[in-house]
DNA sequence: TATTGTTATACTCTATAACTATA
DNA sequence: TATAGTTATAGAGTATAACAATA
């Protein structure tokens, strides 16, 4: 375990919390597709990943309460973009899949928060970016541990 | 500028995106102190480091708009943790400061979010932890770029 | 009896629009 | 006329509690 006594350590887990939940409320705003909330375009990069999943899986990777779940499916079903089929195994449970149109929308939103982050990213320097991209993959699996 | 052309942009872009809105979510139910929200946190942590700010200055940093910052000040002004002057030339403007009180919170604060960060770093390498300490001056520079 | 998911309800946080006071 | 801050109101997102269906 990394020895949080240091002062480095302290400065640098103050930096980064204030840091993230800073930059999520930018990209909260920033939204890629107004009509899409930034948990529900997380659940479909899952989706993408994954395949498929149950709502209680997705609850629990996008730490939201199963019934916040339940209405976040329902809206992306409104939408088109994911299709709900019955669990082969288990009548209680779901399994939510991601449909082409979600594909098609996912890679258009690729695409504008590119170009979102390519302005933001002209205020940092190759070295500062490399150090961004370094962190992304460690972020995520600290996002879930 | 950074070429966000490369795939491997592309992919740490996604990756940097849900690793943040991911962990926001679980810092914001990881309260250090159940009564303060994580703004009011970090508005504190900015009075903290810059001394006293107007809550126009507030609600640009913190990238807010000012009459939830002015529902922030109140309640944080409620709590005890910070005071209101006048401001010395422009009597349209208030001047916020942290009390002595905030100070204590903060130090408790920190200790409580110590052990947090120590309980998530156990599922970290030092190398990994390495890459989240080099980032985290570059999120914070990121968020109000 | 435990678990998956849903329904009904309430809360927290933030935004927008309209207003007041000062510059 | 422009700016700093406030008041009033509305909306988005999530949580908790109670419930239904299935294991």
């Amino acid at each position: 375990m990394p020895d949080l006594d240091h002062g480095d350590d302290v400065a640098a887990v103050n930096a980064l919390r204030s840091g993230v939940m800073r930059l999520s409320r930018r990209l909260k705003h920033q939204r890629v597709d107004e009509s899409l909330s930034p948990t529900e375009i997380s659940v479909l990069g899952t989706l993408a990943r994954c395949g498929s999943a149950t709502p209680g899986e997705l609850a629990r990777k996008e730490h939201v309460q199963p019934p916040s779940m339940t209405r976040i499916v329902a809206l992306l079903e409104t939408k088109g973009l994911v299709s709900l089929e019955p669990h082969p195994e288990d009548r209680r449970q779901k399994v939510v899949k991601q449909t082409e149109q979600a594909e098609v929308m996912l890679e258009e939103a690729r695409r504008k928060r590119n170009e979102f982050l390519a302005a933001l990213a002209d205020g940092l320097d190759e070295d500062e970016w490399a150090k961004l991209r370094a962190a992304a993959p460690v972020l995520e699996k600290l996002a879930h541990l």
